[in-house]
Parts: C-alpha cells; sequence; structure tokens
DNA sequence: CTGGATCCCTATCGATACTG
DNA sequence: CAGTATCGATAGGGATCCAG
C-alpha cells in the first residue's frame, strides 16, 4: 500500500530525507557496509572500499559520528589505535536498510529476465 | 543481528550502494516522496518540494525515469499536459523504504529524551 | 505548463605532501 | 597508523531567460 505515506507527519519527511541524504552521500554506504561487515579500523575500511581516499573517509566518519551512527575511540598505544564501530543506532539503520537489499535482488532479477524476453 | 551482511554477495553490496546514491541524491527522496503521496505532475512535485527548482526537477526526473522508478507519460491537451508516477519498481522501493521512517521515528524520540535527561 | 540552454558560483572531490 | 593542510579540477546547484 502506498498510501501509508499521506498520513505521515512533516517531521518524519524531514527526518526520511535527512536520514537518505546523509547515507546516501558517495562512500557513507559503502563505510558503514565495511563497518557492519566486522571493519573496526581506518586502514581497515579504506581496503574495503575501492576508491576512496583518506580525506574523504575522514570526513564521512566525522559525520556519521555525528549522526550517532558510529563510535570512534581511541586506544592510547604506540602507534594510537583509533576503532570505529556501529552504534545501537547505526546497527539498527543498517537493519532498517536491509529491506533495500531485498528490493534490489528482486528487481535486478526481473530487469535481467525482461532483458533476456526482449532480446530474443 | 548485523551480521547478516557478512554474507551478502558484491553484487547486491554494489546495487545496494547505487540504490542509496541515487535516492539519497538532493531531493530524490523528497520528490519521490510527492510522487508517493499522489502528485503527478510536474507543477505539483515542484510546490510540494520547498526550494526545489525546476531545472533540477527535471533533472531528477529523468533519472529517476532512467532508474525505472518513475514513469512519463505525456497526455496530448492544450497545453501539454505531463504525468509523472511511480513504476511498480518505484512503489517497492518506497515500501522497503518505510523502514527508515520507522527507524527515524523511534530514534528521534530517543534522542529526545536523551536530551531532556542530560539537560536536567 | 513543461523543460531546455546558458551563466556563474560554490561545494566537493582527488592527489599530494606533511604531522603526531 | 590516523589523520590534517593545501591546491587545482570538476561537478552540482541557483537564477534567469527562452521555447515547444
Amino acid at each position: 500500500m502506498v498510501g501509508t505515506w499521506e498520513h505521515i507527519d512533516d517531521a518524519a519527511c524531514r527526518r526520511f530525507q535527512g536520514s537518505l541524504e546523509l547515507v546516501g552521500q558517495r562512500w557513507s554506504s559503502g563505510i558503514l557496509l565495511a563497518l557492519a561487515r566486522g571493519a573496526t579500523r581506518f586502514s581497515e575500511v579504506l581496503e574495503l572500499v575501492p576508491g576512496l581516499s583518506g580525506r574523504l573517509l575522514t570526513a564521512r566518519l566525522k559525520q556519521l559520528t555525528d549522526a550517532d551512527l558510529i563510535t570512534r575511540s581511541v586506544i592510547p598505544t604506540t602507534p594510537v589505535q583509533v576503532r570505529y564501530e556501529l552504534t545501537e543506532r547505526g546497527r539498527e539503520l543498517m537493519e532498517a536498510l536491509q529491506a533495500l537489499v531485498s528490493w534490489g535482488a528482486r528487481w535486478e532479477s526481473e530487469r535481467a529476465s525482461a532483458t533476456a524476453l526482449s532480446g530474443s
């Protein structure tokens, strides 16, 4: 049912758009994905997200930390270690986004079959 | 359970990131929201999304059409009418994103109470 | 009404070099 | 290792004007 959207207040709409624009920023989803998959270190994330530069990773991590989606903890060893982890809020966000994966999987296959049909 | 992400293949990850970056583009979510709420005309969407300019609306509508999330149909009246509607794929995307609204509502209230506590 | 074309400006990006 | 600083390139965005 699509009509559900008609009964959502404006505040919810703004949060919705805000969340999407944050997570939809370039690299954001990749970084969250890396963390959800177990990465904790700066360099780990850097390896796991192809094309991502250190500068941008710093910037995104700061944004995501400000949004309370991840935590940053400094471990005073030598050299210093920094751990990044999803917060509870961040983990639940990722759970909410699982629906997008199902959606993507479903429509990817349908598009493929449609292409196959038109090609025959 | 967060570990679910570990068992997702790379193709799904790319789709996931791609979808998010499309929908997370500025105005995209607002436009989809407007359409989900019943808007069909160019000018209607323009009114429903504050701050959106015509130029950008044209651009986003094209992207979303290319992504098969919406359809564009020209009705040969005078003056010409153009209708935009969510496709089945688009509607299901919006359904998948409902989870984000719930997430936003939930954590908005928790953050508010936390603020209240720290303020006392 | 819908939307293309242009100009200009700002934010953002990527690469590189450098610091604790 | 985990950033910060700077810089040139570019893409995105707003305003305005024009056209079917």
